[in-house]
DNA sequence: TCTGGGGTCCTAGGACCC
DNA sequence: TCTGGGGTCCTAGGACCC
């Protein structure tokens, strides 16, 4: 049976959100009517731009970019810094509002949702109209604009959520394939980057209906796996389902860049320190442990290196997990200034999988010790509770809660 | 000139077993 | 002595997304 779907994109949402919470608390500029941009802070090397205003974008600013560049472009630019908490306050708001309308929802990012409303359209009413409604009521109750994409599918939802901005609706459904996508450029395709591209115009690919008229064994042949998917989509194909159950993670991680190059190995071990104790917490959080840890520096000069190691038995400890990543650290530190550092684990199970026999005393033992720290963190923040080895860190460093 | 952080998925090559 | 595949697991690196 045919499947309605609903792609819903917030416009320009950290900048938007951002505008909605100033106005609230007063400001009288609408920061969505002039050149402005979030980004990140300089200060700490993390100097770029997370998202733009209309205007910015007209002067040609683009997200990734480094706010020096977007300054050059722009003098008058105005730049702001993000949050997250109010981010994540009103893409829950949103998601409350579309909540309304079917429960199948799938939070595709913070600011993108997919709704999969087959079986969920009253009697006598459209998915269309639906659409319609909900872009209406998102502006009038929210005071952010969405755009949303109707269609048959996911893929051809979030392509059409993605033609002309802000606040419209587009439909994108199997007849309108040939005159609303083909034409499109090929790098407008979903999963197409910039890495893919010097190939496919090698191939003399250079629209969306370039690549869904070239033969798919053809495709196959150069890309693989990766071909057949994006020739697929390039003809509209996509059978994937809405995943509204909560998903567990299949990995976490945490990594920072650092305010200048280290080549202390203590300092470094300090940050690392932190940032396993952020990644096991959150691993404790979820009821999971994991089997894989996965350390990454990247140099001065850009260079990216990681080193992982399956331990033997899973675990959500921060001493184990501590203990695994610093032996990762010092195989790959080879005294080359390190810019950023991070931790990830990974090959994630659910605890109450995993059998309490396998536990020896001393493991357990630590278990109290982290139970104890996470309830501590709970009642007073992340940043109050921390173990010794983080209280020399460097006073620069901003870490996340 | 300067270049974030959080993810998922895929591939290549080596080790090891049958 | 020299020689085979297939299958699985593991690690490193890289693509893509927002």
């Amino acid at each position: 049976m045919e499947k309605q779907i609903l792609h819903v994109d917030v416009n320009n949402a950290f900048l938007s959100w951002t505008a909605v919470e100033m106005l609230k608390n007063g400001e009288t500029i609408d920061i969505r009517t002039i050149p402005a941009i979030i980004g990140g802070d300089e200060a700490q090397r993390k100097g770029v731009v997370l998202a733009k205003s209309n205007l910015a974008k007209q002067v040609g600013i683009q997200t990734g970019e480094p706010i020096f560049f977007a300054r050059k472009k722009c003098p008058n630019l105005q730049i702001y810094q993000g949050n997250f908490t109010v981010y994540r306050k009103y893409s829950n708001a949103l998601y409350n509002m579309l909540l309304e309308y079917t429960d199948k929802i799938e939070r595709f990012s913070i600011d993108e949702c997919f709704m999969d409303m087959t079986n969920y359209i009253p009697k006598g009413r459209t998915l269309l109209e639906i659409a319609y409604e909900i872009n209406k009521r998102v502006k009038e109750e929210l005071g952010f604009t969405v755009n949303l994409g109707v269609a048959h599918n996911k893929l051809l939802a979030k392509m059409a959520s993605d033609f002309e901005k802000p606040n419209k609706v587009h439909t994108l459904f199997e007849n309108e394939i040939e005159t609303k996508m083909w034409k499109l450029p090929i790098s407008e395709l979903f999963m197409v980057g910039k890495r893919s591209l010097p190939k496919l115009y090698k191939m003399g690919i250079k629209t969306i209906k370039d690549l869904a008229i070239k033969n798919e064994e053809e495709i196959i042949k150069a890309f693989g796996k990766y071909g057949k998917m994006i020739w697929e989509y390039a003809n509209g194909i996509d059978n994937s389902e809405v995943i509204y159950e909560e998903e567990k993670p299949k990995g976490i991680g945490n990594s920072i860049t650092l305010p200048y190059d280290y080549s202390d190995i203590e300092k470094i071990e300090e940050v690392l320190v932190a940032l396993v104790e952020q990644v096991s917490y959150r691993l404790r959080c979820n009821k999971m442990l994991a089997e894989v840890v996965n350390v990454q520096i990247k140099t001065n000069e850009f260079k990216v290196y990681s080193h992982q190691r399956k331990m033997l038995i899973p675990t959500d400890n921060t001493k184990i997990i501590l203990q695994e990543a610093k032996k990762l650290l010092h195989e790959l530190y080879n005294k080359v200034p390190i810019r950023l550092i991070g931790v990830r684990v990974d090959k994630l199970t659910d605890k109450e999988q995993i059998q309490l026999s396998l536990f020896d005393n001393t493991s357990k033992k630590q278990t109290q010790i982290d139970k104890v720290v996470d309830e501590l963190k709970e009642k007073y923040g992340q940043d109050k509770v921390t173990r010794a080895g983080k209280m020399n860190i460097d006073k620069n460093i901003k870490f996340k809660d």
